[in-house]
DNA sequence: TTTT
DNA sequence: TTTT
């Protein structure tokens, strides 16, 4: 029976993309999210939870990854599940969960006001961000606007 | 920042629940689901592939589950990915993933290959379902109809 | 800036597809779903809502519907919010809603038990329900199973 | 049969919020909300979308629409679909279709084309935008954070 | 107008 | 390891 697997995932990257350039053109994007959750516990006061995801994307997305993706950016993902299973050195039989994007859309990152200064390496050094033209699309899978 | 993590899934279990009475009235349901997607690959032959989820849910949520969720079953559920982590024996770092269920529909059915005659023990004996109560409910979180 | 606009529903169809088939080879479906919500008022009283929801398919998938989809069937749907404009006989502004829809998967229709006997014209006439070639699969926008 | 009726939006408001305070203690907001959605036609142009959406918030949501949400700020939205019929003047049936928020999250930012600065009356005035225990909390259906 |  |  057909089924649906679907992830809704908004939030800041904890680290630039990781990419790697394979044989035959494949180009793969590792990205690491944080999404964070607020609430009041019993005693009022305010806690935080944070959850990383591990984010996967292929080919054109991977490439648009790589070059406008930074450290701090705000995302907006829609993915699905998807396990890997391996032995480890030890022989055992392990499993890991990542998020196969499927589309996501940039945010922006650091909120208007906050001092970009002293942010080298930054996503908006080395002037004002994103360039518009990717920062307003919404990037679809095996999308390849270059 | 507040942030975003939501997970849709509709699928087939994949076990009875497992259940876990803890102390304190809390109780605990594990729950196995498969999605699974279909396509066509490039010599256009049909293939399936399956994604099996581990789902979690607590107290209220988790009581109704023992009572009506069976093998078989065809589900839809909304939550969040969140992430346990632990040493096993060898000391190694490990993490996991779980599902933490937020709401549930029944949605009925058992999988295809199944005998439709003769289901002994199946979620709809002795007689006809679940209770028209439960069934035509959605299930929220820490909602208790008993 | 890119936007998200994503619409999620899983209920019933009021009626059969209604099929226009266009110059140019389009073909456009119109389906009515409802969508049944279930709550205890105050009083304790079990209440319904029911909201009925107009769809929109395309080409590939409008032609999918008008062959497999029947009154009574639930249905998972993605889509989105479109609105279109026009001018009533009066000449007042009107605007109206509909879902595009962007995915579907059927999921059956009425529960097992219930009586097939006497639907004649039936979405599980003559035999076993819909075939499972095209049951089994998710119905993405443009997909010509054909 | 219990159904899914779930909206997920991510755009700009178009208006500051419209609060109406009701007998009762009611009080309900009306936002207007525009998502965007870029494509290239077939002659490789880039087209531009919007849709607009009515959004309806009560009580504790529209308290806290009303102190922090201003035109042009980016909102993540959950909701579902809610129609209201009524007549109009010339006796005509009329149905309307609201977007009925359940949680919705502040993202800041404004849309492009704005001056960042010389921003009177807008949602980061007087000072610094949102108190942050509020910018950082989803805001839930009944949450009343006053 | 669906479904339970 | 992000963000506020």
């Amino acid at each position: 029976m057909a089924g649906v697997n679907k992830v809704i995932l908004l939030g800041n990257l904890g680290a630039d993309p990781e990419v790697k350039h394979l044989e035959g053109d494949k180009v793969v994007a590792n990205l690491r999210l944080a999404t964070t959750e607020a609430y009041k516990d019993r005693a009022g006061n305010r806690v935080e939870n944070t959850e990383w995801h591990d984010l996967e994307l292929w080919d054109g997305q991977a490439k648009i990854a790589e070059q406008y993706l930074k450290k701090g950016m705000q995302l907006y993902v829609e993915g699905k599940i998807k396990s890997d299973s391996w032995q480890d050195e030890q022989g055992n039989n392990r499993k890991r969960i990542k998020i196969r994007v499927l589309s996501f859309t940039m945010l922006g990152g650091k909120p208007e006001g906050s001092s970009p200064s002293g942010n080298t390496g930054n996503y908006n050094t080395p002037s004002s961000g994103p360039s518009p033209s990717v920062a307003e699309a919404t990037v679809e899978d095996d999308d390849l606007p270059f």
